[in-house]
DNA sequence: GAATCCCGCCACATG
DNA sequence: CATGTGGCGGGATTC
């Protein structure tokens, strides 16, 4: 509330905002539910109603993340959680991987524009075009299974599906930057350098769509951040490592004043785009459940008192805000009216939607005032603790949360 | 007008 | 064959 800042009429009335769906912001939320040291499965269906959205979109930001090394798939529709100490690692992996390749050595040419290198005088300078630089697979070279001559060219169609994958296009992207010193890279370039040179209009385009695609949740994990090139005006990124990464996620932007940190805003919530919900609708279906709320409370009391201390490397925990130097929340005061409350179940709408009050529109429930963060450590406990096992209750809160959307058909 | 990028259809992969 | 994955690009939003 009092941090809303400009750069939005504050109550745009409730129109379709793009802004609150972005990928970036179902990457926070996903990871201020999850990074936790306790944490290690993530269901994907779980992920998909805690979070409100579809499971398709889970994949996107699933698969990023993995490349990056946060997680890494357990079998089907489950992911363990490997958090930002995960990410060192891999881009260790990626660079090497990457200088190997030498495949990011000469193309920089694409991108010395004027400036830029005050510095150095050296560079690589190895010319010898390979046009598609983009080595085939990365990771492990066990196709294993293409039962003819898959000989070099292959492709065995799933090989190609491989290579089409968000998640080596984010390793690319990444090695991109680790394997240079270029700090300046705006997608276009990016994706005129993963690709062969003379590649067509549109295979261009979607390549960009993808790029962007990573870019916002590179982007909300502040491993990379936008900007604009000094010169050129035009937008670009910057890889910024894991200097703030770590931090960043842990911690709740208080300055999300500025404009947007690109890949970061608003909660998702839902309101299609194309289908004009007419007006009101009486949602808030009365869930005359009562999910078993003191089960989590329970939950709450144990990991409390075994809140872990093992966090070795990281001495930096819950950041600014502490954890209880608020009173109970609890209690909200239902704005509009037809919101019922649903004691607990307030509490745990912020975590998926924290920070955000500034557009209340959407899950009236907690536009009210309380302190999203005071519960946050607790809930997140319960809620990586009973992934699975809190089938009901999710179903309530997708309840909850989509009630307005969802079809009501 | 250009830059972004959400949405969800639907082809594949897997169970 | 059902369900899980996840390319892909139309076109709505933002800038």
């Amino acid at each position: 509330m009092a941090l809303v800042e400009v750069n939005e009429p504050v109550s745009k009335s409730q129109t379709y905002s793009r802004k609150q769906k972005s990928l970036g912001l179902l990457c926070t939320n996903f990871l201020k539910l999850y990074n936790r040291e306790d944490v290690h499965l993530i269901g994907l269906d779980n992920a998909a109603s805690l979070l409100g959205v579809e499971r398709r979109r889970i994949y996107d930001i699933v698969n990023v993340l993995e490349s990056i090394g946060v997680l890494a798939r357990k079998a089907k529709n489950q992911y363990s959680w490997k958090g930002f100490k995960g990410i060192p690692r891999a881009l260790k992996e990626l660079k090497e991987e990457g200088l190997r390749e030498g495949f990011i050595a000469h193309q920089y040419h694409a991108i010395r524009d004027a400036k830029v290198s005050d510095d150095d005088g050296d560079d690589y300078d190895d010319d010898d075009d390979e046009r598609g630089l983009n080595p085939n697979s990365s990771s492990q070279p066990d196709r294993s299974n293409s039962s003819s001559a898959s000989k070099t060219l292959g492709a065995s169609k799933s090989d190609n599906r491989r290579e089409k994958s968000l998640g080596l296009l984010t390793q690319n992207f990444v090695k991109l930057f680790v394997c240079s010193n270029v700090e300046l890279i705006s997608l276009e370039e990016a994706a005129r350098i993963l690709l062969g040179d003379g590649q067509h209009a549109s295979i261009m385009r979607t390549k960009v769509r993808r790029l962007y695609d990573i870019a916002n949740v590179l982007s909300s994990m502040h491993l990379i951040e936008k900007i604009h090139h000094p010169e050129t005006r035009k937008p670009a990124f910057r890889w910024l490592g894991l200097k703030f990464a770590d931090v960043a996620a842990t911690s709740v932007d208080f300055n999300e004043s500025k404009k947007r940190v690109f890949g970061t805003e608003i909660t998702n919530t839902s309101y299609k785009r194309n289908k004009v919900e007419p007006v009101e609708k009486n949602m808030y279906p009365k869930l005359n459940m009562h999910v078993k709320d003191e089960t989590l409370e329970n939950e709450v009391q144990m990991n409390m008192l075994d809140q872990d201390m093992n966090q070795s490397s990281k001495s930096y925990r819950f950041g600014p805000f502490a954890p209880n130097s608020m009173p109970k929340p609890k209690a909200i005061a239902p704005e509009g009216s037809r919101i019922r409350k649903v004691h607990d179940f307030e509490s745990l709408a912020d975590i998926y939607c924290p920070q955000y009050q500034n557009q209340e529109n959407v899950l009236s429930i907690h536009s009210v005032s309380l302190n999203p963060f005071t519960h946050y450590p607790l809930l997140s406990d319960i809620l990586s603790e009973v992934d699975m096992l809190v089938g009901l209750s999710r179903e309530v809160l997708r309840t909850i949360y989509f009630s307005k959307s969802t079809t009501i058909a």
